[in-house]
DNA sequence: GTGCTTCGATACGACCGCGTTCCGTAACCG
DNA sequence: CGGTTACGGAACGCGGTCGTATCGAAGCAC
């Protein structure tokens, strides 16, 4: 910890000596999170990553000051920026965002590193935070502010708790992906028929 | 591995010698239980376990042959045979089981295991199936029978998958659960709203 | 009692992973 | 050029954990 990190707005202070290879820097935090995918942060060793980024320790230690740290950071790399979907017509909306989280739970990387994570964050209550607050709540934000439309048009129904609407539609979702090694995957079908039962219990009557 | 453990119907032979503790072999999964509430699979020492059961760790190793092994063992002890619930009235039952499983995850020691337990299932396939095939599709499967009933009754449309409409009625509340740490416990409410919205999302009209 | 097994306790060997420290080399500044 | 810091790689000390082995004592059948 000799140089400052990159902390805050502003100029970071350029002292002498040899720079930090940016490149370094990608090559563990895609590491981390290849390895996160592939075996869990509970069987992440600090020298298999190293190995694997192509690193000495030395160079992890200098960046991250134990595996936690890393793994934190390492995480918001995996939050992009996710966008209001707003077409009007509430239920293609909701089957549109639904079906899209289901498919990148089923395919990309950030699908494998879901489950990896919720394992290692419920037995770290800080981990869980941090994902909580800047990859998962993000998210949701977007989908309460699309139901808060829905009510404001008359579309459903005033006086429900639209957070606890949110979780009932991604908490079956994530349930079955966690369940998933003894069950397989959700299916379009699920996910399609829990966002409509949902929907007609939420509308306006 | 010497003696035969209880395995399927009969007598189990006697040999000679000194017979095994029934009182140490209940203190070292009573003290496994305790441990996965406390701390989760992860931080379960066999010494700790030992020490804590008050037993030597011959004595757990006589038993089983790894932690792994010992925690499936323990698990299916957590399992308390659930039972039907059926007043003719589905709101209530709905409710009534579900707020019942809210309780038990709120206060219990079963409610501080289920977390833990899915950490480690998460990371360990074959732990995930034992778990899911004798403590919660059990379960899963009284309540589906209730929901059939519905449907039968025609107080349910027919043509759901009761199957997921489980998971619509579950998902939710174990989302909440998981991500306790950083939100909060599920509260009467918000468990009351989920039930509200899928049972009329899935009523027949 | 004799023979068998288990008891709790402790010691042991082997391994593993963390985080530090040391190399010789490389990059940047003045 | 000299000064400084970072680089990849390797070695190190340390603590922890596994699973086994061994101890004297204790329980049960014969």
């Amino acid at each position: 910890m000799s140089r400052a990190l990159a902390g805050g707005a502003g100029v970071i202070p350029r002292g002498p000596g040899r720079p930090r290879s940016e490149k370094a820097e990608a090559a563990i935090l895609d590491a981390a999170l290849q390895m996160l995918a592939d075996e869990g942060a509970a069987r992440i060793t600090m020298e298999a990553l190293a190995a694997r980024a192509g690193v000495g320790k030395a160079t992890i230690y200098r960046r991250w000051k134990n595996k936690t740290d890393l793994l934190v950071d390492a995480v918001m790399r995996v939050s992009e920026p996710a966008q209001l979907v707003d077409t009007g017509d509430l239920r293609a909306d909701l089957i549109a965002i639904m079906d899209n989280a289901r498919r990148k739970m089923g395919s990309t990387v950030s699908g494998r590193i879901m489950p990896r994570l919720m394992s290692a964050a419920i037995d770290d209550p800080e981990l869980m935070r941090t994902y909580w607050e800047r990859a998962i709540q993000p998210r949701r934000a977007l989908v309460v502010a699309r139901l808060q439309r829905a009510v404001d048009a008359g579309e459903l129904r005033s006086g429900l708790d639209l957070d606890s609407l949110c979780d009932s539609l991604f908490g079956p979702m994530v349930y079955r992906k966690l369940f998933a090694a003894a069950r397989g995957l959700p299916t379009r079908e699920s996910i399609a028929q829990g966002v409509d039962v949902v929907l007609i219990g939420a509308l306006s009557r």
